[in-house]
DNA sequence: ATATATGCAAAGGATTTGCACGGTT
DNA sequence: AACCGTGCAAATCCTTTGCATATAT
């Protein structure tokens, strides 16, 4: 039961519909700085929308994914991560990783610095493997302060 | 049957052992390039050692993971797949990854100039969070000439 | 009619766990 | 005896797929 949409556009060969499960999942995601799991999303849009289904949740972060809305993050944790693409810098964060425990410590230091040497990289290789660069991703591995 | 092994040394609290199937593993890990899965792992050992399971291939690279001597890497393709964490320089690269087809590029662009500033981050990160940083990862998302 | 979206149940696939046994000290 | 590592089978968990149904054009 596809529901009420409020407006269609194409998307990828085809005439793609704006749903109310859409709109939700992005509001959601666009309202928190966590990184969501598919069950973590479902689990708080129960509460609301009672009728929404688990693989809805799947299909539409995989779609959101492929229009660039949103990104997968994969901690290796066991489920995929997806967090909302703002276009403002001062959200944009990276990940300390630890390689015991699997603790992940958000920090946003250096991102002026990172975005510098970041901008360079992305235009080289956007030329050289034609690869259109919308996003990265930063992660460091260790050991926190408990498992070192 | 854990087999013969070579020696025994403390990690984590207890006494734990060499044996013949982490020594092979990490061997296999180490002359290679490509980031193996668990089972390609255990498909690539079974001709030579065909005792050897499956699970023991989990809980090896687990254990090499938390001792530091391999990487864990989660591209979000369904499987996690790990690199042998080589100190050299020339063999460090990072990825490119389609969000429409999965499709991962790998490249070596830029190492020295990223170093300079992943160092810089690193100790400061180390200060504030009291973090150990072993190692680091750099993922650039986006559409590959297909996909764009 | 045709195309797209949805929910449910089932299937698929990766990873983890329980357990009995083997090898070492 | 105490401890650690292993393999097998079973269990678990995340994600995808098949299918019937619903909505919009």
């Amino acid at each position: 039961m596809p529901g009420p949409y409020k407006w269609r556009y194409r998307f990828q060969g085809y005439v793609s519909r704006w749903t109310v499960p859409r709109e939700v999942i992005l509001n959601l995601l666009s309202q928190t700085s966590k990184h969501m799991s598919a069950k973590e999303i479902y689990a708080a849009l129960y509460k609301l929308y009672p009728g929404i289904g688990l693989t809805t949740v799947y299909r539409t972060l995989d779609l959101l994914v492929r229009m660039g809305l949103i990104n997968k993050l994969a901690f290796g944790d066991g489920q995929l991560r997806y967090e909302f693409k703002s276009g403002e810098k001062k959200e944009h964060h990276h990940h300390l990783i630890c390689n015991n425990c699997g603790k992940i410590i958000d920090y946003s230091d250096f991102i002026d610095e990172e975005m510098e040497l970041i901008k360079k990289i992305e235009e080289t290789l956007a030329k050289k493997y034609n690869f259109d660069v919308k996003d990265h991703n930063i992660e460091f591995y260790g050991f926190c302060e408990k498992c070192k």
